[in-house]
DNA sequence: CGTTATATATACCATACAGTATATATTTTT
DNA sequence: AAAAATATATACTGTATGGTATATATAACG
């Protein structure tokens, strides 16, 4: 069983998770999380050393959460071509998805540490080099398999799907219309059938 | 000529505006553009009711720098066609063009103000609306004289197009990779050669 | 169950924040 | 060039900020 003090440091990672990604690293103060957790400053600076180790931890699981679901798409059963439909299909829903955490965090926390924070930044982007490793693992597998043809290699093709991707996000998050989500998945997966097929 | 009074108000904004959209709105402080601007609160809050004013201003001036850009690529000489590639390859560069602006105003401003600026949100959104409606122009125009057909209506394709366009953007700005830029243009440039051209 | 270790609450820093009142420069107008 | 109008600088609010020292409560363990 784990510990009371541990469930204590998940439990304010969960609660505080959402609260960072949609207002941001300055934009959220450290009474907006005693608020939201019911904890006093003592509680939280007793689990974290500062607000920046919060903020990392608040985004590794987001992103964790994240990588999770992609995972779950992309390593079911049925052919490479099949997974990858699972995952087109899961952006479909992606607004759902991540409603709880306050939006897509490799968006948010990408866009909001640009400038102003090294260490977010980078794990961002070990996010983003993450997902597009498991997409590209998943073509170079339908490759091997005969099943599919790239017009360029995995990881090429990969970023390309995950840009089209994010670009939809980034739209529908700004705009709040989900249809930019809708409507890029329906061509993703128009083009995949197209030009993949071997 | 411009009064002096007229003159300090543009010189704020333009000092302003790429602070404003590194660090965004509850990131700059107002010492951050006294600072910037060599000026002090007195003659800020002289041109400027308050911050939210200057942030608006600020994303306003940036939105117009690039609305106009991207109106000298659509409204040159030439085809549809032509001036489509011209808008694209504008894309290309989008990098160098928004440096001195701090990066991309509607990505930036778009996500920052998100869950926590409406004023700023829907100035974001209808620049949007803007880009996209300037596109459907040039696509119906082409579509009139014959020139190209397309799967669907000219403000969904646009839509579609801009989508593409600004996840290379997203996708660049975070990883700091230009690669993202010049592979999706490279794609889409295939792409409406070989799907618009009647 | 009592003792020790640990977690949380309280009260408190120093500093930075957005914003303002007013004094002083600097323009503009006559 | 003097007077009136306007713009900017200075000095100051009250409040919120991230962070800390310490007291108190709670949990872990022999």
């Amino acid at each position: 069983m784990p510990t009371k003090a541990e469930r204590t440091t998940a439990f304010i990672i969960e609660t505080v998770a959402p609260v960072f990604n949609k207002h941001g690293y300055v934009g959220t103060s450290m009474s907006d999380l005693t608020e939201a957790t019911g904890l006093t400053k003592g509680a939280l600076y007793g689990n974290f050393e500062n607000k920046e180790a919060l903020a990392l931890a608040a985004f590794e699981y987001n992103s964790n959460r994240l990588l999770k679901a992609i995972d779950e798409q992309l390593n079911s059963t049925g052919s490479a071509l099949e997974r990858l439909f699972r995952l087109t299909d899961f952006y479909r829903k992606y607004n759902d998805f991540n409603e709880d955490m306050g939006g897509c965090p490799v968006l948010n926390v990408g866009v909001d540490a640009n400038h102003n924070n090294r260490i977010l930044n980078a794990a961002v982007r070990e996010t983003i080099r993450t997902i597009e490793g498991k997409i590209a693992l998943v073509l170079e597998n339908g490759v091997n398999n005969n099943e599919l043809r790239l017009p360029v290699t995995p990881l090429q093709f990969s970023k390309q799907l995950f840009t089209m991707l994010q670009g939809a996000v980034t739209m529908a998050t700004i705009t709040g219309d989900r249809k930019y989500l809708l409507n890029t998945v329906a061509y993703l997966e128009q083009l995949v059938k197209k030009e993949l097929r071997n």
